[in-house]
DNA sequence: TAGTGGTCTAGACCACTGC
DNA sequence: CAGTGGTCTAGACCACTAA
């Protein structure tokens, strides 16, 4: 192996390695050779073997197990789904983002919902148009396919929609929450989702199983009634390198 | 300085500086203290130090000038948006999204469109359902919002629908290209729109002045005129970091 | 225990910037 | 030129995993 280029030697080894994924050299789920081996290989130091390895983690592509080596990350084919502006029913798409799950042979799975009343977070009262002091309930999930963890869902209702925490139960998921929200008059009928991209916290990273500071997607949803009162305010939170979001929608004039 | 704890060093000092950053001790645009000074402060290597900073920028907190400094990256307040099930005239949100940079004060700037008769790469080819030999018309452009680089933009039109070159000119935007489309029975009506993200390759690194490696959004956007054909299918790459979508929508039933 | 990856050092040299 | 960040080494030690 010869690495002479005005190119750092590190990355030269990353390209190379890339290449061999993408190749197909190593499989999903492969181990790479170890970084010992991979230094021997290409006449450098493990400590540059350690930061190429470095470069392929922050791409998503390769998932290190400190003490049992690195292997190359298996990327779900399954994309999460919103349709938008069709025949759908209202409530956001959930089901539909599940029937697609399945459909890739997937399993679909929601630990039981933890609900609190909390004051949220600054961003989450101002969606919600609530002072400093206002309370809402709040709702929050982890969600898994296949056993692999996959979301970190939160959910926010003002108090003066939810009236209390027994809107949350029996838990039907979100789409049962409208039901209620539209039962008491605070029936969603727009929304506004914003997706942000940052890197993961250290709790999420772990849940997630990526590499702390990986990127994920923050997707911000917020509902409003018919009156324009904002009556739910979520965040979702996944690897942002493993999702693909797909939205959908028509002209309304033709 | 002390740093003794079951964390990594140059974790410590990453999370120091990101305090130091979010806290204003370090504005938008300040340079940092230069990686020998942090070395001294913080009693550690140079090297050490040098991997903090990755830390910083793999987060888009920081960007580095070779040879001048690291500097606190100075983050867009600006959104990028597309009004969904408005009353919009269709074009996909080219003109609002240009409003809005306008209200944030910002002056949006397109370089002249490149365009050229191509075979598409694979996955374009895929949504217009064309063969390995069949050609589209590619429409391609740099955007900046006051001079800073922000979004490249490539669009794609298959021959069958485009009829020659001659529709790209005069060249007025996404909006125009639709009118022209309509005009030869190929008007879009749906839109189908994909959210990516993934490490910047360098060429994109460049020219959004990110760090090599950092995630960048890709949305790929495709639109079917009545009739279900794909008319038009595009690629737009900005820095994830710096951006938040925004997608609207309305339930259809009430 | 041996093998894996993670961190750190002290020092070196290079490339780039700005004077 | 001095000052900045970027790369690399040789070696050390630590933490974790699996047998």
């Amino acid at each position: 192996m010869s690495l002479e280029a005005p190119r750092a030697r590190y990355q030269q080894v990353a390209d190379e390695l890339r290449a061999a994924i993408k190749s197909g050299t190593y499989a999903a789920g492969a181990p790479l050779p170890s970084q010992p081996e991979l230094a021997r290989r290409y006449g450098l130091n493990q400590t540059s073997i350690n930061r190429a390895i470095a470069v392929l983690r922050a791409e998503g592509l390769v998932r290190v197990e400190h003490g049992r080596g690195a292997f190359v990350q298996e990327v779900p084919a399954v994309k999460r789904v919103r349709r938008i502006g069709s025949d759908y029913d209202g409530s956001t798409g959930e089901k539909i983002y599940e029937d697609e799950l399945r459909r890739a042979g997937l399993s679909p799975r929601a630990e039981p919902v933890t609900v609190d009343v909390v004051i949220p977070p600054a961003e989450i009262a101002v969606a919600l148009r609530l002072s400093d002091t206002d309370h809402a309930l709040m709702r929050r999930r982890r969600m898994y396919a296949d056993d692999a963890p996959m979301e970190i869902a939160t959910s926010y209702i003002p108090m003066s929609a939810a009236g209390g925490p027994d809107i949350a139960f029996p838990d039907t998921g979100p789409a049962g929450m409208y039901v209620r929200l539209a039962e008491r008059g605070f029936g969603p009928v727009r929304f506004t989702e914003d997706i942000e991209v940052r890197a993961a916290t250290t709790d999420e990273a772990r849940f997630l199983r990526i590499g702390a500071g990986q990127p994920v997607f923050e997707l911000s949803r917020t509902a409003f009634d018919s009156r324009d009162r904002p009556v739910e305010a979520s965040a979702n939170v996944l690897a942002a390198l493993q999702w693909r979001l797909r939205y959908q929608w028509r002209r309304e004039r033709e």
